[in-house]
DNA sequence: TGATGACGATAACATTTGTTATCAAATTAA
DNA sequence: TTAATTTGATAACAAATGTTATCGTCATCA
């Protein structure tokens, strides 16, 4: 799982087994909630199989945030780093593989690899691309219309479509479900 | 204009005094672009007096991304970190007075603040608030209807609502002047 | 195996939002 | 100051989107 990241961090085999044994692998149900709303964020974790969301209760409603597939790490950043209650619930979308690490693990990790260059670099780059990352959805969401939010999505992640039941993506896309099903009708009778 | 942040700086005067003098005050007229579109953003701003918007181009409509108001920080940092085309126009909405500072001299100066661990806290710090804002903005976006995003607008950033052009606001709300009147006669006759 | 619930399509109707056009007030430029 | 231009309100109509309800398919589970 980690593997491909060894060369890329360029630690010492100590160090880099150390950092390794922080991660606990764990296998989890489809609808497993991993954070929940009002939490105090106290894990990442890593996706190794599977699927995940995070969405928001709006009156009952729930709101779809976003969505994360193998590779991508998984968590409230904002409760982990700022000890506030998570405004998002995390929860597993299909049977999934996940590598858990604890925020004492991670502090302490993150404190030693700000003292990297190379590394620190790295995530300070990260951050910034979650950044642009909100950025370009925010700037979509004011600019275009569902249907070409939806037809990004299908062409930028394929995965979301193929995988993800219809209700989180409506959702995500910010309309109904039956706005959703009118727009793909209408897409496949040609445009 | 600068003084406020001396203490949490915390540099020795002689750092402090080159700091400062990288940025150039200078005084613009109401509509200046300070950055176009496409360009390769090679500047950043600080606004001491004044406003400003950014904006993108989408088929000849101009969609507001942003205000930004006194002592806050403008530029795309996107296009100035990643030395790519702009994706966004920064222009004035009032005639302001800004500081000026070049991506030379920022750039250095970044690279010795990664060195000095309160500052590089500090300036992480400030990165990751910058991603909560627009993960809060894409949020909100999906989740709530144009009234409620404009009421949010009056309590959160009264600023906006009391010096901006109505159809600043409108784009940035992602609906048309029209509506926006709408909405605020409606307000206005009680809720 | 059968029952249940999740998922998705569709129809009918209601509401929201956009489009175009017109007018008035305020601001800016000549 | 006068003439443009910008800004904002409103009306009438059109298009997009939401709401509620119904139905069929499929997966899950007892």
């Amino acid at each position: 799982m980690f593997e491909q990241f060894k060369d890329k961090f360029n630690l010492d085999e100590r160090k880099w087994n150390e950092y390794l044994s922080c991660f606990h692998r764990m296998e989890v149900a489809s609808k497993t909630t991993l954070l929940a709303e009002g939490k105090v964020s106290k894990k990442m974790f890593v996706i190794e199989k599977g699927c995940i969301r995070a969405w928001l209760n709006n009156n009952g409603k729930d709101i779809t945030a976003q969505f994360f597939f193998e590779g991508e790490s998984v968590g409230s950043i904002e409760s982990f780093m700022k000890n506030i209650p998570s405004p998002i619930t995390i929860e597993t979308i299909e049977p999934s593989i996940l590598w858990m690490i604890n925020k004492t693990d991670l502090d302490r990790m993150l404190s030693e690899i700000k003292e990297i260059p190379h590394l620190r670099d790295m995530f300070i780059n990260k951050i910034f691309e979650r950044t642009f990352d909100y950025m370009k959805y925010f700037f979509s969401s004011i600019r275009d219309t569902p249907q070409q939010r939806y037809l990004d999505l299908i062409k930028d992640r394929p995965q979301i479509v193929k995988r993800v039941p219809q209700h989180y993506i409506a959702s995500y896309l910010g309309i109904t479900t039956v706005h959703l099903s009118r727009i793909k009708s209408k897409l496949a009778k040609g445009d």
